[in-house]
RNA sequence: GCAGGGAUUGGGGAGUGGUUAAACCCAGCAGUCUGUAAAACUGCCGCCCUCGGCUUCACAGGUUCGAAUCCUGUUCCCUGCACCA
């Protein structure tokens, strides 16, 4: 299958969830800019914004220019979208850090440095900020009829609950829409995208770009993609896992984390998240899906899946370490390796700090050191473990959770190794 | 402001004086099977020195041999009505 636009592209990949009339048309006579938001809600981005980012390099590639744009004075205001409770209001200083957060992690997966269209990298803060409230409300919001604010699915849900809309969440649209305005304005920007829950967003924008500025022709005329959103074969929304969000902060989410979230993806999603997140063609695609089909354990398609995105948001380095820990876990004997190189390999995994004199003599109880480096929360959930043969020391199955540890249970000297089930690992290094 | 209803273990939601650490569902955790998959099945799912003990049912007091369950006060939430606009 050959692509000959980016509209083609995303279509066979499965991430148009839906799109403008036209929109096709335009994207296949001329490089546009385009534009995707980011709410900076949280301190890091997470695969829930895998889809976007990898569509703005989708973009790049087809020789179009993209704008990332992160939402530092929207995010004051808060989306209702696809929310049935109101939120609460983030603190200014939060958001400051948030936007700065993410800001640094979009440069450093996305390309600015392009010398026909790099990315962009922008907040809206720049034009929101010190807006006057009569000016807007003027200028603004005199386009805007209540009476189809009020029919907007973000907005109709929240009022037929009791809970309500507050005013300030109801205006989030108008917001949202300038910000396409000025887009649209500054930078000729004719396509913003998102997830399927932007889709009332983004043709607010539409609609006021064209109240403001009329109708102009065909090919300037701005419009909108929305991605699907995301779940697994479960129903689950994805990139919810076992133990908190995937983000893509290596100090929240170490890379080998990161690695064996996409490792682990069921035989039944992989193919259709090889096709939204990689880069990789009909054909070779093709390929994984025989493998996939033919030799699943194998796990081909997923270890390119997940080598191909720890790559893209954790660089060649943050994949070697990955792919180390996983070899070193899932395939090694671990306690072969000396300490150090076992601690090389597992420099990103939780590392619990104990001091010497504690292992000395008598020792300290399993049970103590388990919940110490928070593996279990108590030492009653740790007794449960135990007895249901899910905890270890050095790979030897506890049995007794007042086993005492000691010196000697030191691999060479230096570190244990716990273990809580299959997959989950602690190192415990001694301190002087 | 008036009247009524409600706050239970992560979520949902039983429970109206004792046999209730509290039904049931979901989520979660471990095990078996396997392929670090899915499904299925088993066990667990307040804390502890676990055939036992301790602390829990918004908060603070009280009644009682005994309370999540009854009374009083407080806080918060909801639903009507009114007031304001």
């Amino acid at each position: 299958m050959n692509t000959q636009n980016i509209f083609q592209e995303l279509k066979w990949r499965q991430v148009i969830y839906d799109s403008t009339p036209n929109c096709e048309s335009l994207l296949k006579l001329k490089n546009i800019s385009c534009y995707n938001g980011f709410d900076p809600t949280a301190p890091s981005l997470h695969i829930g914004n895998l889809i976007a980012i990898v569509g703005l390099i989708r973009f790049q590639k087809f020789g179009h220019s993209p704008i990332a744009l992160i939402g530092g004075t929207t995010g004051m205001i808060g989306d209702p979208s696809g929310k049935n409770e109101e939120r609460n209001l983030l603190s200014k200083s939060d958001i400051d850090h948030n936007v700065e957060a993410i800001q640094l992690q979009l440069m450093n997966i996305l390309d600015t440095k392009s010398k026909n269209n790099p990315v962009k990298i922008i907040n809206n803060k720049d034009w929101l900020e010190n807006i006057q409230l009569v000016d807007f409300l003027r200028d603004v919001g005199k386009f805007f009829s209540v009476n189809s604010m009020l029919a907007k699915d973000s907005v109709k849900g929240r009022i037929d609950r009791e809970s309500g809309i507050s005013f300030t969440e109801f205006t989030y649209q108008l917001l949202q829409a300038y910000d396409y305005l000025k887009l649209f304005e500054k930078y000729n920007c004719q396509l913003q995208t998102g997830g399927s829950d932007q889709w009332g967003n983004i043709i607010t924008g539409i609609n006021l770009i064209s109240k403001v500025l009329g109708n102009k022709e065909k090919l300037n005329q701005p419009h909108g993609i929305v991605y699907p959103l995301l779940t697994d074969s479960s129903g689950e929304k994805f990139g919810k896992s076992t133990g908190g969000n995937i983000t893509i902060n290596p100090a929240e989410t170490s890379p080998y984390k990161f690695y064996q979230f996409f490792f682990n993806v069921s035989d039944i999603d992989v193919i259709k998240y090889l096709k939204i997140f990689t880069n990789k063609n009909y054909k070779e695609i093709k390929i994984l899906e025989k493998s996939t089909l033919n030799e699943p354990q194998k796990r081909i398609a997923q270890k390119e899946l997940a080598a191909n995105l720890t790559t893209l948001i954790h660089g060649p380095g943050g994949l070697e370490k990955a792919e180390g820990i996983t070899r070193a876990l899932f395939q090694g004997n671990l306690i072969n390796l000396d300490s150090k190189e076992i601690l090389d390999v597992l420099e990103d995994s939780n590392i619990t700090e104990i001091s010497k004199n504690e292992l000395e003599g008598e020792g300290v109880k399993y049970s103590e050191l388990v919940v110490k480096s928070k593996m279990a929360k108590s030492l009653s959930e740790v007794r449960r473990l135990v007895s249901q043969g899910g905890l270890f020391l050095n790979d030897t199955k506890i049995e007794n959770a007042d086993k005492l540890v000691t010196i000697s249970d030191l691999i060479k000297g230096s570190i244990i190794l716990l273990r809580r089930g299959k997959k989950n690992y602690t190192i415990l290094r001694i301190i002087r």
